[in-house]
This record gives structure tokens, C-alpha cells and sequence, in this order.
RNA sequence: GGCGCGUUCGUCUAGUGGCCUAGGACAUCGGGUUCUCAUCCCGAAAAUCAGGGGUUCAAAUCCCCUACGCGCCA
């Protein structure tokens, strides 16, 4: 039984590279039918932040990373949150000082190095064995004078007591795994095997971390990103489709992961190719579910539930589901006009242009019809010696104050006639 | 400083000795469609495969050295 875990401090709310890690662990799992675990690795008491727990929660929950074990959720090989297993950790640490394997040293506990021979593993990532000279390693502390076990002595305990199978976690560990598996070898148990990926790292290509200002998972959330297209792009780093997919579901991933396809490069995480993804998501979502989503996302939006029939307005026209706040306003309240929009347009006579354009407006039939007003006001342009082009931004901007908009007829419509007009109107005594 | 890991277009990557005058995606630039923007379609530019030396009939791919980056430990 494939057991997996991940194991981040709670010291943060966690950045994208722990939602990284935390993809691949749970798609290992899922591949193998195998469980999937969240343990809290807390026992830097300095660095610790309580609210991060609950954000660690909410990470995996949004992403869908649902975990078979954790603190919030139990499990039998609990607790899971290292805090409360310190007994263990001096239990253990006990063991290998009367073994003679470990000595005190200042009230701290040292493990001892059997500094002949060497250390080797098969790492999973890359495909390869990974050898230490253990004349290299040295006396490392495993308790702490306060009683609290250091992170290489309570992580290879935990590994073992919860059955772990495969280790998976970032490469800045491969330097810490002899110890590891020291320690492994000192209690008699049989490791677990390794796979140590490639590091996220910021603009300067070091290790990601809250110094870059890497942005928090939820962060993401906020500004608008899907989870499916948060996803897929995690995915996109360091893995590769064999196929050369690029959008693909969890779900293919899964069925197609193999550490084989992993680099082992680091791998810089550029947003602009997730902003893109996500747009490819939008397009792709239905109508009715693209409104559930955007309704979601705008919770105190005041016009949440008017937005259905917008909704294939903008749905090619927006990347992010905030994106979608600034490109409809105007339809849900009376836009503020700004003359410099009006002046890029190049018209000479924009007020008598207006009132021509309003005059039309009056005459026509209701409802209007989109044919009957195309062909109106392409008609009023010739008349007036300008191009179609230029009519139709004059009549955009003076509905919506703005010179970029979803397509102009079906903003009308939804408009409506009376609005419409009162606008332009409205306009041209402003003038 | 010691040890370890890495190095293919700006970015993410494909590539496991001949199919590579190195492929794809994003971004960029140009063009088409068009009422703006976007979508969509077409096209271009972009890596002397970090550098050098081997091995081989043949190397991005195997070996060695160097450089640089990163990580861990001190």
C-alpha cells in the first residue's frame, strides 16, 4: 500500500511551491490506489504562525488535494501534528542512546556517525543512485535540550510510524538523506524510497520562499485563478505529458504520472503562461457554469445575480475571474465619462454626432433589433463622414464611458432602451 | 570551504547515439477575420543544446575537466 505524505511548517500561509509538492504526492497516490497525508510539522516553535494552520487546510481543500489522514481529519496513525508526539520522539531518542548509537552532549542528544563505507539510495527522480562518503557526515544533533526533536530525527521517526513508502519532497533535502537513512538503519527499519524533486524557484533562481514575496496559494484564489488551471500548470513544472499535452486534467495526470517524465531542474514559475491557461479554462466552461463560478468569486458583487446573461460577453475576453469586475461595470452602474476616451477618437463634432446619434436612437423601432441598428448607424456614419469604425466607438464610449467593451449591440440589449438612451442624453447635456 | 544536485529558445519543456540544419507551448513581433478589445486562423523571430576535451563512422544524448547557478553543512 503506497503511502505518501506532506509535511510543511506552519509557518505561513503556504506558497505555491507546497501546493507544488502537495500535487505530486497526491497524484502518486492517486496512481497507486495508495493514501494520501497531511503531517504538521510544527516543532519550530520560533517561526510558528497558528492561523497557517487553517490556511494549510484551506490550500489543499480549495486545490482538491484531499488528504485520507491528517490533524483535522484523524486517522490511526495520528496525531499528526508533531507537537503532540514529542513522548515519541524522546522515546526513540531514548532507544538509541542505551543502543550506544547516540550520546549526550550539553543536554542534547547527537547521533553518531559510523563514519566508514558509504551512503546510497536509488532516487526515483531522475533514475539514478545518489552516494554520500559517510566520513562526510557528522555528529548531528536528534533532541534538543528543550526537549524538542530537530527536523532530520522527528520526520525519519514519523516517516517510519506512519508507514510512509515514498518520500517526496524537494531536492534541498537530498543533502539531509544519509542522515535520514542513518537513522533508518540505526533503529533496523527499512527506509522508505526517495524522490526528491526539483525546487520552485523566484526570479534570481533561488529556492522560492516568502522573501521573493512568492504569493501564497490562496492568493491565487483571490485574484481570480481556477484551481483546474492552477493544476494543470503545477503540473507543467518539472512534469511533462507524454504525449506534449498542455491543458490536461488531475484526472489525465494521474493516469499517465511516472517519476520517469520528472526533471530534475529547477523550475521558475512565470505567471504569464498561467494566465493564459486559466483564459483557456474560462472559454472552455459553460455558460451556466461559468456564472456559478464568476457568482462565487463576487460574492459581494451588488449585481451577483444579474450577471447570467453577461456572462458569454466576456467570457473570451477574461483571463481571471476578476477580470470580469472592471469589464462589465458599466452595464450594472452609470459610468463616469472622461472626455480624454472621446478625444482619441478623432471625431470633429462629437456633441452634434451624439445628438444625431440619439435622434436615430428615438426613431427606432422597439426593441431594437441588432440588424435594424447595424444598418442605421453604418448609414448615420456615411452621413456624417465618418467611418463605421468611428461610429461605433462613439456610440461605445458614450454607453460606457469606456473605449474597450464586450461587443456593443449585445451590451445595448442588455442595457436595455430606456438606459441606453437616458446615457446619451445624459451625455450630451454634460457636454 | 566541504559535499551534493543542476545547466536545451526570454519562460516551461521534448529529446536516453543516427528521424535534430533541435520539436512543442506561453510570451514577443507581423498578417487575416472584426464595431473596440478579445477569441479564432496564418506566419516570423527566438537555443553554436554552459564551455572545453575525449569515445564513436555518427553526440544535446556516453566519459572527463572547467565555469556558473542552487542547496545542505561548516
Amino acid at each position: 500500500m503506497v503511502r505518501v505524505r506532506i509535511a510543511p511548517s506552519p509557518t505561513g500561509s503556504p506558497h505555491i511551491g507546497t501546493a507544488w509538492q502537495a500535487l505530486f504526492d497526491f497524484v502518486f497516490a492517486k496512481k497507486n490506489n495508495g493514501k494520501f497525508i497531511l503531517r504538521l510539522e510544527d516543532t519550530d516553535r520560533e517561526r510558528y504562525v497558528p492561523e497557517s494552520v487553517e490556511q494549510i487546510y484551506e490550500t489543499l481543500r480549495w486545490l482538491g488535494l484531499e488528504y485520507n489522514e491528517g490533524p483535522d481529519v484523524g486517522g490511526e496513525f495520528g496525531p499528526y501534528i508533531q507537537s503532540e508526539r514529542l513522548d515519541i520522539y524522546k522515546k526513540h531518542a531514548n532507544d538509541l542512546l542505551e543502543k550506544g548509537l547516540a550520546y549526550k552532549d550539553e543536554g542534547a542528544l547527537r547521533f553518531k556517525i559510523e563514519k566508514a563505507g558509504q551512503t546510497t539510495w536509488h532516487d526515483l527522480v531522475g533514475d539514478k543512485d545518489i552516494t554520500f562518503e559517510n566520513q562526510t557526515q557528522e555528529d548531528f544533533i536528534i533532541l534538543k535540550s528543550d526537549g524538542y526533536p530537530t527536523y532530520n530525527f522527528a520526520n525519519v521517526v514519523d516517516d517510519y510510524l506512519m508507514r510512509i513508502t515514498h518520500v517526496i519532497r524537494g531536492n534541498e533535502f537530498i543533502s539531509s538523506t544519509p542522515k535520514h537513512l542513518m537513522i533508518y538503519q540505526a533503529f533496523g527499519w527499512t527506509p522508505p524510497q526517495f524522490a526528491h524533486l526539483p525546487v520552485l524557484v523566484g526570479s534570481d533562481r533561488s529556492k522560492l520562499s516568502k522573501r521573493h514575496g512568492a504569493k501564497s496559494a490562496l492568493e491565487f484564489r483571490s485574484e481570480g485563478f481556477l484551481k483546474e488551471s492552477v493544476l494543470n500548470f503545477l503540473s507543467l513544472l518539472g512534469w511533462s505529458h507524454p504525449e506534449g499535452k498542455e491543458v490536461f486534467s488531475i484526472e489525465e495526470m494521474i493516469k499517465l504520472f511516472d517519476f520517469k517524465d520528472v526533471n530534475i531542474a529547477s523550475a521558475y514559475f512565470d505567471i504569464t503562461k498561467l494566465e493564459w491557461l486559466n483564459g483557456e479554462y474560462i472559454r472552455k466552461m459553460t455558460n451556466e457554469d461559468l456564472t456559478k463560478r464568476l457568482q462565487e468569486f463576487l460574492a459581494s458583487h451588488p449585481a451577483k445575480e444579474k450577471i447570467a446573461p453577461v456572462v458569454p460577453l466576456v467570457k473570451e475576453r477574461i483571463k481571471k475571474l476578476s477580470d470580469f469586475v472592471p469589464l462589465t461595470d458599466f452595464l450594472f452602474e452609470k459610468p463616469e465619462y472622461d472626455k480624454a476616451q472621446f478625444e482619441k477618437l478623432n471625431i470633429k463634432n462629437v456633441k452634434e454626432s451624439l445628438e444625431k446619434i440619439l435622434e436615430k436612437l428615438e426613431a427606432m423601432e422597439r426593441p431594437w433589433k441588432t440588424e435594424v441598428f447595424e444598418k442605421t448607424f453604418r448609414e448615420l456614419a456615411e452621413e456624417l463622414g465618418l467611418s463605421a469604425s468611428q461610429m461605433f466607438q462613439l456610440i461605445r464610449v458614450a454607453v460606457s464611458g469606456q473605449t474597450v467593451t464586450p461587443p456593443l449591440f449585445e451590451s445595448i440589449e442588455i442595457l436595455g432602451e430606456e438606459e441606453t438612451l437616458k446615457r446619451v442624453a445624459y451625455l450630451i447635456a454634460l457636454w
